[in-house]
DNA sequence: CGTTTAATTGACATTATTCAACCCGGGTGG
DNA sequence: CCACCCGGGTTGAATAATGTCAATTAAACG
């Protein structure tokens, strides 16, 4: 196979390594594992659908670049996005569980990725616990994004959680290792920055107008520019413990390999 | 060990069997599996606060009776609670990975669980790729009780998310086996429900007061009444799939033990 | 019984939505 | 090259949804 090769391999494991490495130290065993169950590199463009509202899944995929959403149409015409998937995170996990999706995948922007077979991927979780513990500690990631998110949606103003996303995905975006986190691409439309808030388009445009005039950001033709960071994390009452983990360290009897700080 | 007698074992993993069946065939095995994992079988009175936010976890409990809520207390005195643990759900199953929570875990009602130490499950997860699997099948499964949380609390006006958690509450609940699904015993104020739906107390009321004008159901004294299933569903937008899942079968090949279907 | 907490209700304030008009830059076909 | 078109983006005004305040009633509890 053609990932099996070193750069292939490298490069699998490479989009995980940032994800899992706070968590385990990956070890050359580990990797080949990965790469491994790996069968292909794919690309696909932006705007395509990789899994409709309530079609079936395909295999798992491990996103190396480019943003995935997943969102959710409603009767009258209205969308929700629920999550934003970046490099390093997996598409449609579920797929290894369930038969079809109740939400909607597709690329916001030209994507490539690494295929994961769902029946390698699941014989090996089987045989390889270590790798059962990587996913799961991903897993409870994502959870908590999720759980954050419906913090904004429920208890957060309009510019609160605008503010906050916009935290949010700053920090992940540090993970996968942006350069400069002043002035940052975002390839979103207001639109669908409105259908991740759950808010309107108008009013999104008004806070984005507003958050402009008050010198904490700018946000015009998907480049963002922080102006005032600290302002910014104050007014959205962001604390990225939930995206930079603290590991617990009081009991690791169980950790799979040795432990490494996740800061 | 008290709890790895006939009793207390048949306890602990009858639980547990409801949610996992759906999934993969429980056997004497795993069955022993946990039950040799739990140490400790506890009561907690009702406001007892499992987990304070910001605070250290504990170990993990499998919830057997009894309803913890999960919940953000935000600077300004709002709440937003997060999801509701009902009987067979895991309560802290981050305490395995994390060390503190940014949440706060109380008992709403006087609950009863078994109790998993986290280096005995963790060592558990290590060993046994089904016990693996088996989580990795609940953790999705609460996964998509979020997304669909993030849906209601983006999308759906105030009166579709009371009806929308109620629906879900109660198809929750079928699981566990109520008896009467007209007429069922939900322990939560309206103001616990408002902090549910993201809505104020004042509109929480306002809305179940249409809501039995409009012979829909009654909620009064925590005692819910169905009066037009047909109705609450329409309205609610409600569709049972992410709680009571279709499992893919075309790709099986890795599955743990024979599949059962989840119907 | 008093006391306390939860529920209820009306009046009013605030936030966000909808509608509609307009702008603006990038294609695109003539 | 220009005129047009189209998909964001921007803005103000009217409307709807929900929040806040405050007063009252009802239920729970020792």
């Amino acid at each position: 196979m053609d990932l099996q090769d070193k750069a292939g391999l490298a490069a699998v494991t490479e989009v995980l390594l940032r994800k899992i490495s706070g968590f385990l130290e990956v070890d050359d065993e580990i990797k080949s594992t990965i790469a491994g169950i790996c069968d292909d590199h794919q690309e696909f463009r932006a705007g395509t659908v990789l899994v409709p509202q309530g079609g079936h899944y395909g295999d798992v995929l491990l996103l190396e670049s480019g943003w995935v959403l997943r969102a959710r149409h409603m009767e009258n015409g209205a969308r929700q996005i629920v999550n934003v998937v970046l490099p390093g995170d997996f598409v449609a996990m579920n797929a290894l569980l369930f038969a079809t999706s109740d939400f909607e995948l597709s690329c916001k922007t030209d994507i490539t990725a690494f295929r994961l077979p769902s029946n390698r991927l699941g014989t090996a979780l089987m045989r390889n616990a270590i790798l059962s513990a990587a996913l799961f500690w991903v897993n409870a990631h994502e959870e908590s994004l999720l759980a954050e998110r419906i913090v904004s949606l429920g208890r957060r103003s309009a510019r609160e959680r605008a503010t906050h996303v916009l935290c949010e995905l700053i920090s992940r975006l540090e993970i996968t290792g942006i350069s400069n986190i002043e002035q940052l691409v975002i390839p979103m439309s207001q639109e669908e920055f409105s259908d991740i808030l759950g808010i309107s388009v108008v009013h999104m445009n008004k806070t984005l107008r507003a958050l402009e005039q008050d010198g904490i950001l700018s946000f015009r033709n998907s480049l963002l520019r922080v102006l005032d960071k600290k302002r910014l994390e104050t007014e959205a009452g962001f604390n990225d413990g939930y995206i930079h983990f603290t590991r617990r360290e009081d009991q690791n009897a169980w950790r799979p390999t040795r432990l490494i700080d996740a800061r």
